[in-house]
RNA sequence: GCCCCCGUAGCUCAGUUGGAUAGAGCAUCGGAUUUCUAAUCCGAGGGUCACAGGUUCGAAUCCUGUCGGGGGUACCA
């Protein structure tokens, strides 16, 4: 955040005081971007916020406090506007001094340190191995890295994690739906549940056990050979899936080990001695409503099995005890009953519950042009994030699923997915990267020398200085995005800072003059200076969304 | 029944803790090119912000209710 906001608010501030006004039950003073051309760089709405207060004329309070107002040097005009907004504009060397610094901090720019020294960890996608990656689980997948890679712009110290469970129920049938084409495979008569997994790429696992394996006997041995056969093919898909997507995770951590480690009974004996559980029709009961829920919730079943409960709670003390100071889960709108039990949980053994901050992005439905598709693994009626990615690249599945704020509903239509490729916004930020790129080079081959330090005042059309206000909003875009933990920020500038480029550039069609590389050696090295300025940018927020930067398209 | 999310242009969606004339892309229509990449630019049309009340200087935004879509409300995850 450069200072210049700070000056102006202790401006204000000062300017209050000799009104005699009372500082301290001062609202918050907002300092935004003036949404319109005409009206200066910054605008405040303290006046209107006052008014409401004292009950007075907006107006002729803010024309009050602009005469108590000492301006920063860097401001050169000040004025009231509409209901009673100040608006504030910088003096162009503001401007300038921003191009510099974006020229100088390169990679860096947009970077911060706030969450230096913060462990924070990102859960995310925590599919279990029954099937491949649907486009369901895409949105979630390039949700959560792209959360993570705005954290770690941000400074923050990240794992990426991946939850799974294979031990449960789901397994088991998957184990016995291979067995059964297994027994296909080598001859046998088998009927197969309509309930069981009716992928054809069960069979294909079925298929590679027949390279290794000639009979089976339908025993418990069996079952577990397949399971894990299973498991092992369909964790390989899936990670193949995630790499093609740009997706390392860190930890993939099996529920089955909290079994193992004793740590679920711990947990369960930790909350009897707390008397926060306790036995009822044969099944064990947490008691949340002691934590402001509407009734208690069974953790272990009569059949002494736990339910999700009691794992997701030890997995969440597990995560608390590695010492993360933030812990973000990201879940589809189905679990978004589940996690006020974890978060019970947490409290109820005595951790801080605020550290965990849950995602809930809303599903992705389906459509092929008016038919609306239900996706189910166990069906086998999905589409494969392979076949999207096949489809329409890497590229635009990620800006596909980025492009949209988490909270509402995503409509993905498959026909349009596969037309609209060639007209996806990605390729028009992207195409300003590579046009830069090719701008440049050119400069080379001219041989225009490289100017380290341009007279950048030379730069003054409303062109040029649009594009260098678009530039300075990065860093700020980057700190809320991450901060609200809305990634759609993010596409939506960038395709305004290539649309604001374009336009730029554009102007030289017409105009020799306003060419970059025009004749005015002085005039083109500024504008040089602007381009590579905002090819920085684009790459840095590309880089974060985890897209490519084409130098030619 | 109760709880959560959503409802904004023909379509897909933005809209910052309540602020200035509700925006963008796609689609439609009209213009610009012997290009520093036309994967571009300029312009036009298109809106009862689901509906009805309320709060106030001001509401797409906050409150109440209704309608519509999705999800939950399990000894499934």
């Amino acid at each position: 955040m450069s200072s210049i906001e700070n000056m102006l608010r202790d401006a204000l501030i000062s300017a209050l005081k000799k009104m005699d006004m009372e500082v301290s039950s001062l609202p918050q003073i907002d300092l935004s971007k003036s949404k319109q051309k005409g009206h200066g760089d910054l605008a405040s709405n303290i006046a209107l916020m006052l008014a409401s207060q004292k009950k007075e004329n907006p107006r002729a309070l803010a024309e009050s406090i602009i005469q108590h107002l000492e301006l920063p040097d860097d401001v050169s005009k000040v004025d009231v506007a509409g209901p009673g907004f100040i608006n504030f504009t910088f003096h162009p060397n503001v401007h300038y001094q921003t191009l510099r610094q974006v020229l100088k901090e390169g990679s860096n720019y947009g970077r911060s340190d706030w969450g230096k020294g913060q462990k924070t960890q990102v859960e995310f996608v925590s599919a279990n191995p029954t099937g491949p990656l649907t486009i369901g689980h895409g949105r979630q997948a390039v949700l959560g890295d792209t959360v993570s890679r705005l954290l770690e712009a941000t400074g923050h110290d990240v794992t990426r994690e991946y939850y799974f469970n294979d031990a449960g129920r789901q397994m088991r049938v998957l184990g016995e739906s291979v067995q059964l084409r297994f027994q296909e495979l080598i001859g046998e008569s088998v009927d197969f549940p309509d309930d069981y997994y009716q992928g054809d790429y069960i069979v294909e696992i079925a298929r590679k056990g027949l390279e290794e394996k000639s009979e089976t006997f339908k025993d418990d041995e069996d079952l577990i050979y397949f399971r894990n056969l299973a498991e092992t093919e369909i964790f390989d898909l899936i990670k193949s899936t995630l790499v093609r997507l740009g997706i390392h995770f860190d930890v993939f951590f099996n529920e089955k080990s909290l079994y193992e480690s004793g740590k679920i009974k711990a947990v369960l004996q930790t909350l009897r001695d707390k008397d926060l559980a306790y036995d009822q029709d044969g099944a064990v009961w947490f008691r949340t409503t002691k934590f402001g829920m509407e009734q208690d919730r069974v953790i272990v079943k009569s059949t002494g099995e736990p339910t999700y409960r009691l794992p997701d709670i030890a997995y969440h003390k597990e995560k608390m005890d590695r010492g993360f100071d933030r812990i973000i889960d990201i879940f589809g709108a189905d679990h978004i009953a589940t996690y006020p039990d974890v978060l019970a949980g947490m409290q109820a053994l005595g951790y801080d519950s605020s550290k965990v901050q849950v995602l809930i992005h809303q599903f992705v439905t389906l459509t092929e042009g008016k038919e609306k598709m239900k996706m189910s693994t166990r069906k086998a009626n999905f589409v494969t994030l392979d076949e999207l990615m096949d489809e329409v690249g890497e590229d635009v599945t990620r800006y596909f699923f980025l492009n949209r704020s988490m909270s509402s509903h995503l409509n993905f239509d498959l026909t349009l997915a596969k037309t609209q490729s060639d007209e996806n916004p990605v390729y028009y930020v992207q195409y300003a990267h590579a046009r830069i790129c090719s701008i440049l080079r050119k400069a080379e081959e001219q041989g225009i020398p490289v100017d380290s330090d341009p007279d950048l005042s030379l730069l003054q059309t409303p062109e040029e200085m649009d594009l260098i206000k678009t530039l300075r909003e990065f860093p700020s875009i980057v700190t809320e995005a991450t901060r609200q933990f809305e990634p759609h920020r993010l596409p939506g500038y960038l395709e305004e800072l290539a649309t604001v480029y374009h336009r730029f550039q554009h102007g030289g069609r017409q105009d020799e003059s306003l060419r970059v590389l025009t004749s005015d050696i002085e005039i083109a090295q500024a504008r040089l200076a602007l381009c590579r300025a905002t090819q920085i940018v684009l790459a840095n927020g590309l880089k974060i969304l985890g897209i490519s930067r084409p130098e030619k398209m």
